[in-house]
RNA sequence: GCUCCCUUCGUCUAGAGGCCCAGGACACGGCCCUCUCAAGGCUGGAACACGAGUUCGAAUCUCGUAGGGAGCGCCA
């Protein structure tokens, strides 16, 4: 029924890190094309010189990779579209604005930023919404002329048309109406020759075949321009549909203050992508499997009908929750690699091995491998208070029995049996010798891992 | 100010007129398991913003109120 091919496309502005709700609207386009058997694009809207940059340019590139949310066209990946940078774009606009000029849909506009401020200003003062006043709008040629000759600068406005009422159908909001009438003629060149967003942005979807933007709800009050833009040049939609806004704990929008980090920082925290993709995956959108799924799953079960319209908490606490999942389905050679990072370099292999199966299990975010470093690898003990009266409770007694042997954890449970100690009694006061604490990883394996000789220092310190 | 969007447990959400005195997940409490913690199993408390209407019947439809958000940029 449909033989248009399915096309869906993040595009991303680098002018700063990535953070979790630019990743959401990636994971979202993809799993769309995913489920839809369609293509992924990635286009890089750089035309705000002056905030781009080419380390952000990379750094978007590397966090969406490592996010495993690789695009099927777009940069270093050319398709027939390209280039998919917007910087890279003025040969492709020119030609559009200069029709639209021509054709009087767009007009050129000399007002300085201090005059339409100064015009913004009286208009929100006198109570109406703050539009293009209209000034440049029925310049004649000779006025235009003049204006140029003088040496001004213009840049070029899309003219709104008279009596049109926009309507379309939003992938997630539904039928949507609005009166032109209220929308002001909008920049679509700025002075400075680059194209602005509301007429980049549209019809590069348009020209690289997007069939369906999935992208934030702040776009929803702007959707009739890109539709007029498209309209007048003759070009094909594609179908918006706008994601809830993705907010802090505090309801307020993302920011440092309450609790984002970028991508960057969550990986190098220790956050595994899975878990950030299985967390963004259920902000906005419902799955009924609460597994935790790869890209291709949640693909399986991605379901525009069931994208949610009012706007999400993003939570530390769930990530937290998605992250263990994730850590727990590791396997032994994943969780070195993924704690590698974290753990000292100059310990053998097999000591290595070690350190990571006994202390797995405790390890959420990969940062928290830390506290148990001097523990296993040698170090100074900070001794818990409760942990120092078990140890004295147990006397010296008990560490000169048990010294000897504990060096092969196979035998803890027949020295426990020797020791004529309930399980507890037994188990608390080493644990507390060993690590200072009262709580931790399972011993067994905890003293697989710790040299032979700091397992004996450690008891004999306290065997009198 | 004007226009638009939104509103189910603390949080993420199920729910498209009777299946719901509202289900799941996270978090929290209890119990079990267990050398502790974690994990796991069982279990408890916890929500339809408010008010009118429509209907035999409303979380679900309509209107209004309140609250929140967005847009109105030579930012994207």
């Amino acid at each position: 029924m449909n033989a248009v091919p399915v096309v869906t496309r993040f595009a991303p502005s680098p002018t700063g890190e990535l953070h979790l709700g630019n990743v959401r609207t990636a994971l979202f386009n993809l799993l769309l094309a995913r489920r839809l058997g369609g293509r992924y694009v990635l286009r890089i809207e750089d035309t705000d010189l002056a905030r781009t940059t080419e380390a952000h340019v990379a750094g978007l590139l590397g966090d969406l990779r490592w996010l495993g949310l690789a695009w099927d066209e777009g940069p270093e990946a050319a398709g027939a579209h390209g280039p998919y940078r917007q910087s890279q774009r003025g040969d492709v606009y020119a030609p559009l604005l200069r029709r639209l000029e021509e054709q009087d849909l767009a007009y050129p506009c000399f007002c300085t930023s201090a005059e339409l401020e100064l015009s913004r200003r009286a208009q929100l003062a006198a109570g109406r919404p703050p539009r293009y006043a209209g000034t440049c709008a029925q310049l004649d040629a000779t006025a235009r002329a003049a204006r140029v000759a003088a040496g001004a600068r213009a840049a070029l406005r899309f003219r709104i048309p008279a009596g049109r009422t926009l309507q379309f159908d939003d992938l997630v909001h539904g039928p949507q109406q609005v009166d032109a009438a209220l929308i002001g003629d909008f920049v679509i060149r700025r002075e400075d020759g680059t194209p602005a967003f509301f007429f980049a942005n549209a019809v590069d979807d348009s020209l690289m075949q997007v069939t369906h933007v999935l992208r934030g709800e702040d776009h929803l009050a702007n959707t009739p321009r890109q539709l007029l833009v498209l309209e007048a040049l003759g070009l094909r939609a594609p179908r918006y549909g706008h994601l809830p806004l993705l907010t802090g704990t505090d309801g307020t929008p993302l920011s440092k203050r309450n609790g984002a980090q970028s991508v960057r920082e969550l990986r190098e925290a220790g956050f595994g992508a899975p878990a950030i993709c299985n967390l963004l995956f259920r902000l906005g959108h419902s799955c009924a499997d609460n597994r935790s799924l790869a890209i291709e799953a949640m693909a399986a079960r991605f379901d525009p009908a069931h994208l949610q319209r009012a706007s999400a908490h993003f939570d530390p606490v769930q990530l937290r929750h998605w992250q263990g999942l994730w850590v727990r389905s590791l396997s032994p050679e994943a969780a070195q690699d993924w704690l590698a990072p974290f753990l000292p370099t100059d310990v053998p292999p097999a000591q290595r091995a070690a350190a990571v199966a006994a202390l797995l299990p405790n390890i959420v975010a990969a940062g928290e491998v830390s506290e148990w470093l001097p523990v296993v690898f040698g170090g100074e003990l900070r001794f818990e208070p409760e942990a120092r009266a078990a140890v004295e409770r147990a006397g010296a007694g008990f560490f000169r029995a048990v010294a000897a042997a504990v060096t092969d954890p196979a035998e803890l449970p027949a020295l426990r049996a020797a020791s004529e100690r309930k399980g507890a009694e037994f188990f608390a006061p080493l644990r507390a010798a060993l690590t200072g604490r009262m709580h931790g990883p399972e011993l067994a394996p905890l003293l697989k891992a710790m040299p032979p000789a700091l397992v004996r220092a450690r008891l004999a310190a306290w065997a009198g």
